[in-house]
DNA sequence: TTGTCGCGTGTAATCGATTACTCGCGTTGC
DNA sequence: GCAACGCGAGTAATCGATTACACGCGACAA
């Protein structure tokens, strides 16, 4: 591959000169036309690496994300990387796989490879690596997770708002006995988005019991359906259920299809995480909307923020609820009992 | 961030000596240890960068995948972190959008970086840059997606023998009337898949009329759902669907549930590539799956002989049909076939 | 004419690692 | 006792770019 060595000598001048040229440092036309004609002549392209290691620059930005095959994450990491490109720089992309030690094992790659900056959505509670990094300088900034203790810029959604409106719409419609699940213990998320809706639903006089808090160490489909079932076990089974992550309301709609239960006539499913596979479920899912690709655009903004040496502060936008038919619907027999779960097959086909 | 000078002097020796111990060509005790203490007490990290402009190696590689959202594609891209991480080496994700000129300005921004290797998984009939760094001698393979008159190797599935099974599933269920969604025409995949289908369905006497094949621009709902549209307006509406993609098929269950029809009583479906949504669906759907770990490990094996300057052959690994509900009873209702599972994965997935 | 200034280029240092080559010292063999 | 050999460790070249500094030339003013 052709080097700025050999664009010099072909165009017979310095390196020096080729380099302004390439940089647009070199205002005299004729000079610059030979170097052009030379560069286009070989295919030159400049090294990035060694570019980088005398500008201490890099030009790529690292994200990483809990888990690649979670259609959450993938649409923040679209989003960020849209926003990234559009500003010129390039995004490496690292998957924890929600594994603490993987995403420790990634972090170390990308200050390694002298990312100039770096978005963490963390798996886990914060790890000594990240408490390392940012002591270290390094400019990052949080995703869709905080972490305690890390004083670092956090750009996430805030749930407060729609988990208000997801308690009044369970309230209209008789919903009395809301289950939620939630991440494992520990991360903040998990925690804010339970401590949020039991706040919610006081108001109502409705109770979140601690019965009704199912908690798994898994994002993952598995990690629901075990919860939802323990749920469906219990002597009053919830009548609404939130699952705070779209791979365990997955999980969750697997038990109750198993057991030969429907939504929303036996069991209202609402989902965190408006991904666009609940739009397509049957029934569609009530979802809480995070603005998914508003938070990637965000984050890279603060992060740049910080890479210039600028001071950042953490974003907030909000999310919101979007009723769609796991719910049921608003209207005059809208409460029913607890006991005549399953036959309610005459009430279905209202609209 | 400390670097090898201030590591040798703390320690006492010259710059060459860390190095050596870090690569492990200094076996004496006593100096080793005085280094290493050195290196812990400056949590002294290798600057990459530098490493990589002196031995031409950056220890990344490459993977261009269609499109990030498109499950397929993450699996994909998730089995070959695993495995290129497992081989020490880090992987840099580009994303393509399925927009070749985005493919393009991706692949020169990786080469500009210097990555070791490169998997592509190429949106589009194959571009002028795919060709030109290919005949620049960058260790390339392509994956899952081949590329006419590109002389590279190509990791893929063949989905010809399933496509047979699924031939003989419909006449088996009498279905008669089959009909495709294909990709957009002149991609090798799409024409193949096509002409595959076609001719397993001869020897059954059963026909593929052009006006039963559909193809969309893009690989995404909308398209599908359009397709599924055009076949449910014909006279003769299809009574089996094959979506040759996974978000095609989701637009067409879109249509077919808009419409009031039901799958599989009104229509069979089936998709292609086993993502684990469409077993969460009501009913799961039948599925053509193609061995995605299984693909990204031999393309990252086959990317490794490449870059070690080994000749690499082409790999194609069977892609076999997974029955379930979407075509009406099969044989023992479904639940999980042994087939199901195919390998040894974590528990992503069903439960 | 001569000194100064400006400006376009070239020379060379630099980034942080790896590695060929060299040097010096201790051991061994004759 | 001296030469040769082995081996550990240091010196310095190198990768391919950027950039501070120096230089030389032409223009312009005195």
């Amino acid at each position: 591959m052709a080097n700025i060595k050999d664009v010099a000598e072909r165009a017979g001048v310095s390196v020096a000169t080729v380099s302004r040229v390439l940089n647009g440092l070199s205002p005299v036309a004729a000079t610059r036309d030979r170097v052009l004609a030379a560069v286009a002549e070989l295919g030159y392209r400049p090294n990035n690496v060694a570019r980088a290691l005398r500008t201490a620059r890099t030009g790529a930005l690292g994200l990483l994300i809990g888990d690649l095959t979670n259609p959450f994450f993938t649409e923040l990491a679209d989003a960020v990387e849209d926003e990234a490109r559009s500003l010129g720089y390039s995004l490496v992309i690292g998957n924890a796989g929600e594994s603490p030690q993987q995403q420790d094992d990634h972090i170390r790659t990308l200050i390694d490879r002298r990312i100039d900056g770096l978005l963490v959505s963390s798996a886990g509670t914060g790890s000594p690596v990240l408490r390392e990094i940012a002591a270290a300088g390094t400019p990052l900034v949080l995703l869709d997770r905080a972490v305690d203790g890390l004083d670092v810029p956090c750009v996430r959604a805030d749930g407060r708002a729609a988990l208000a409106d997801l308690a009044a719409h369970f309230a209209a419609l008789g919903r009395r006995r809301p289950a939620i699940i939630v991440a494992p213990a520990g991360t903040r998320t998990g925690a804010d988005r339970l401590r949020f809706f039991r706040e919610a639903l006081r108001p109502y006089g409705i109770e979140l019991p601690d019965e009704r808090v199912g908690s798994t160490p898994d994002l993952q489909p598995t990690g629901g359906r075990r919860v939802m079932r323990g749920f469906l076990d219990l002597p009053e089974p919830p009548d609404a259920v939130l699952a705070t992550d779209n791979l365990m309301a997955l999980g969750a709609m697997d038990e109750i299809r198993a057991r030969g239960l429907r939504v929303p006539d036996d069991v209202a499913l609402v989902v965190y995480d408006d991904v666009p596979w609940f739009r397509h479920t049957d029934p569609p899912l009530t979802a809480i909307a995070q603005p998914t690709r508003e938070l990637g655009r965000a984050a890279v903004h603060t992060l740049l923020e910080r890479i210039e040496g600028r001071p950042a502060e953490s974003v907030l936008l909000p999310a919101r609820l979007v009723p769609r038919r796991s719910c049921g619907e608003a209207g005059p027999h809208s409460h029913r009992s607890h006991h005549d779960r399953g036959h309610h097959d005459n009430e279905r086909g209202s609209a």
